[in-house]
DNA sequence: CTATGGATTTTTGTATACCAGAAATGTGTA
DNA sequence: TACACATTTCTGGTATACAAAAATCCATAG
């Protein structure tokens, strides 16, 4: 399942990292000429960068009319949080049942980590040091297609998954969550850390509205796919 | 995040069903030149096609080596099918809760379908219906995300599921199944519904060395990934 | 001043030519 | 006969040229 090219594989890589931290937002333009000269590259290698992308659903490209980092619509958002919840359970449940000893106190670590990072009410690196929490579990499952399926979603979220920690008092609830999965799945208890997980990441009822009302323009899609 | 070119996406269609049908069977080597002379178009748009297949993983690019039809490793298979057997049976909690009721008729309709094919022992036909079977719960999950999601999967499985129908009494003890499932979700009985599925759908135990002793040589890697 | 029509320009889709690297083959020697 | 090494050949990676469609711009008419 492998890349093609050196050059398409560099691309496809620094254009995701930049879709995925914000840099590129939902909605923005990218054409082919200015990448490739951009990069100094042909066409050629953009085009399968954005082939590759398109696939993994980061960018949307329409027949005769370029692609756009994608954007999507409230239903197709809604929809996605309903899985990624999902798959982060399933990653939690495996984890309780899988997880060596070694991982699980990196996992303390990294929970501790985010605990004094959320003191100092630093909300990016908060973030950062969330995710790589929520990764060490993604490794923990011992099940790498799941682990990548589950990235891919996240990855596809990330834009506005990001928004929520900027809501006040959204880092600490979540860091208490935390701290109960921790409990789960060092207890080995794989159905509690499954539902703990569940509840940590679905975002239901009045989260959901919060969520959309943060939401910039031009973010969502406004009415055809 | 639809595809590019017409040509290129007619390539897609036309070989996914040949991988997925078994008509192209993993292992087998899929040349550039001698795809783009077969179909009469230049490289380009086949090398797109292959770009696509390769981002869905049903085909492997290795660089510089060529691409083939994905062969996965036995790892890969059992994680595989742990992530299908989760997905279908989230569709089916989720049918069992929105399904509405013109389209429990079209799966007791269907039922019934594999019921009686089951009796001719057409194991061809009734993987058809089964199919058919299987994708009206992906839709009446009422999420097109997960509806898309777990075909993907099922997609890449196919070559591997179709071998299990060929072992003597599954098709039956696969009908008995559907039975239940198609009554714990015109009951709503979300629960019951997925716990069945998730039984339905998973590889374990002997299944699973039964599965294994089945697949042709050449279906499965050797060694290194 | 606005709207509509057509010409221009920009951008994508396709074909082809060129280059580089890996596999296959052949030859010579131990 | 078997193995090592060089050469050849074949296939994939990249660049570029060309064609077609869409977006833009401008002029003109109402």
């Amino acid at each position: 399942m492998s890349r093609n090219g050196k050059l398409a594989t560099d691309l496809v890589q620094k254009l995701e990292r930049d879709i995925v931290t914000g840099v590129l937002k939902p909605g923005d333009k990218l054409d082919e000429r200015s990448l490739s000269e951009r990069f100094g590259v042909s066409r050629t290698p953009v085009r399968e960068a954005l082939q590759t992308l398109a696939g993994s659903g980061l960018v949307a490209t329409m027949p005769r009319r370029g692609t756009i980092v994608a954007s999507i619509t409230v239903a197709d958002l809604i929809e996605m949080f309903e899985v990624m919840a999902e798959l982060e359970a399933m990653c939690a449940r495996l984890a309780a049942r899988r997880m060596a000893r070694a991982d699980i106190e990196k996992l303390i670590a990294l929970g501790n980590e985010c605990g004094t990072l959320q003191e100092h009410a630093d909300a990016d690196a908060y973030y950062e040091a969330n995710v790589n929490f929520h990764e060490v579990i993604y490794a923990g499952c011992r099940n790498s297609f799941l682990e990548r399926q589950t990235k891919n979603v996240r990855n596809r979220l990330a834009p506005y998954r990001r928004l929520q920690l900027h809501r006040p008092g959204r880092v600490k609830k979540s860091n208490a969550e935390h701290s109960e999965i921790l409990d789960a799945i060092s207890n080995g208890d794989a159905e509690r850390a499954g539902r703990l997980m569940h509840q940590h990441v679905a975002v239901q009822g009045e989260a959901l509205n919060d969520l959309l009302a943060i939401v910039p323009r031009g973010y969502l899609e406004p009415l055809a796919s």
